[in-house]
DNA sequence: CGGGGAGAG
DNA sequence: CATTCTCTCCCCG
């Protein structure tokens, strides 16, 4: 019934258009449950080039602070304009946030804390013992090595054998899903000799794999550099597809294929036709997309095992074809061309799928549109300003933020520079090196947690080393504080003003 | 570029 | 909790 929205962000790439986008990608009642939020970027323009005192666990540390506001400010945005809850995790890479986002579900958010290094050489890494244990590596490595992103059940699989010594754990009865016996990241990233070179061995099997290795060990280590990517208006492909318990003669294919083909164009309809309201031509529609391609795929069933025991098999074939232009008709019903698509292509197709006369067995079958190419369009490329909608006068505020980490004025804002929780608090940013108090289940010592829907409990805040350029006055986006005249993002000033009304 | 493998949700 | 469905990315020939 919930559907499960993962939104992730990488600040510096954050304009009011990704925003925008964003929220578009949302269909009406997908309530979000999941936000993942990278703030890995959050940084200064004004940082010297090679400062190395700028990129201690001080700046970290701001930079998640400010990760952590912000994503309140989203999230509390969020459930007032459009009634979405949501779960943020805030850290460097997009792989840290997301499982650090996986901690306080439904509605919260969590911060994996500093120090995210080892104190000495990198090298060390997977070498506790030679010195301060980084937050990174305590919190990845209790995980399952399955449930890292990235690391997807093939590759878990050779892993856990590997680690476990030799011969594959047999997992009775369940052909699927984790064994019972646990890999632990940590067990996997402590194996004697474990590295990218026996990671090379362990998984690069004479098939499919190149880069994997490394991506493996950089991923056990928390090391994730994929980027966030833009969000694209429209999909590169659009498929549909049904499973059958068995599909053997072509009366069959041709219905299953009329239901497929109708969804698909329905489906094509909705996704890539788009009023044009442009001129003063009425109410047409228009393809904001022609996909080039028809592709048909199917999933034979496995001709069953010599001891009778059936294979699960998921591997499927499948033929492209050119996509008739006739599909892009708007006059004809969508029966028509629906039967006009399967005679022409989809049956020929299904021919050279399968050559035999009946028999296939078939579990699956699938057609979709690949290829597509975005119809022109597309204006200002730049920033939209369309997010002012949703929060009002808050926009462009990433634009000009600096962050300091030196000279900062007095300031009567800042809070004391000690980030111990105090009973019965919850910190903003869960910056601290106990588990915050007053949570249901307490957070791991390396991540902190809020709840901050919540804003009747108190705060402590936490400014940090954060000053905001006062050009001219004119920020955009920046707002003042009634109470002592200090700018800051929007977003920041909430908590703000919780630090006035903090005590005596 | 088409056919597939792997993986995310 | 498992299965199904949809979509993406990437490799190889």
């Amino acid at each position: 019934m919930l559907k499960l929205i993962v939104v992730e962000y990488n600040l510096s790439l954050l304009n009011t258009n990704d925003l925008r986008d964003s929220f578009f990608q949302l269909k009406k009642n997908d309530p979000i449950i999941g936000f993942a939020f990278d703030a890995s970027s959050i940084s200064g323009h004004h940082q010297p080039p090679g400062d190395v005192s700028l990129s201690s666990d001080d700046l970290l540390t701001t930079r998640l602070i400010l990760g952590s506001h912000f994503a309140h400010h989203l999230r509390l945005s969020l459930e007032e304009e459009m009634g979405y809850t949501s779960t943020v995790g805030i850290s460097t890479n997009k792989l840290l946030a997301k499982l650090v986002g996986n901690l306080n579900k439904p509605k919260g958010q969590t911060t994996l804390l500093p120090p995210y290094d080892y104190q000495q050489d990198a090298g060390s890494r997977s070498h506790p013992e030679n010195g301060k244990e980084s937050n990174v590596t305590a919190f990845i490595d209790s995980h399952d090595i399955g449930k890292i992103p990235g690391i997807g059940f093939k590759t878990a699989h050779k892993l856990r054998n590997h680690v476990l010594s030799r011969p594959a754990d047999f997992d009775d009865g369940l052909i699927w899903g984790e064994t019972k016996e646990s890999v632990s990241v940590r067990d996997v990233r402590l194996f004697p000799g474990m590295g990218s070179e026996m990671l090379e061995k362990i998984l690069g099997g004479p098939g499919v794999e190149r880069g994997l290795a490394g991506k493996v060990w950089g991923l056990i280590n928390g090391v994730d550099d994929t980027e966030v990517q833009q969000m694209r208006k429209v999909p590169t492909q659009i498929s549909i597809e049904d499973s059958y318990i068995r599909l053997d003669t072509m009366a069959q294919v041709i219905k299953e294929l009329r239901m497929l083909g109708t969804s698909l164009m329905k489906r094509m309809h909705t996704d890539l036709l788009e009023d044009d309201d442009d001129l003063d031509s009425g109410s047409a529609k228009r393809w904001v997309a022609h996909p080039k391609t028809l592709r048909l795929s199917t999933r034979p069933r496995p001709p069953a095992n010599a001891d009778g025991t059936r294979t699960r098999s998921f591997n499927r074939i499948s033929r492209s074809a050119p996509l008739p232009n006739f599909v892009f008709n708007l006059k004809d019903s969508v029966d028509s061309l629906v039967e006009k698509l399967i005679q022409t292509t989809l049956l020929p197709m299904f021919r050279q799928l399968h050559p035999q006369q009946g028999g296939w067995n078939l579990s699956l079958m699938n057609i979709g549109v690949t290829n597509l190419l975005e119809a022109a369009s597309e204006e200002s490329g730049g920033k939209g300003r369309d997010i002012g909608k949703m929060f009002k006068r808050q926009e462009d505020f990433l634009k000009d933020w600096k962050v300091e980490d030196r000279d900062v004025p007095p300031d009567p804002v800042r809070s004391p520079k000690t980030y111990t929780s105090e009973p019965n608090s919850n910190p903003p940013v869960g910056i601290g090196a106990e588990p915050s108090a007053g949570n249901d289940a307490p957070d791991p010592p390396m991540a902190g947690s809020e709840d901050v829907l919540h804003p009747t409990q108190n705060t402590i805040d936490e400014e940090a080393d954060v000053e905001w350029e006062e050009d001219d006055e004119q920020l955009d986006g920046h707002e003042r504080c009634g109470e002592c005249g200090a700018m800051m993002p929007a977003f920041a000033l909430a908590a703000h003003e919780r630090f006035h009304g903090l005590g005596p």
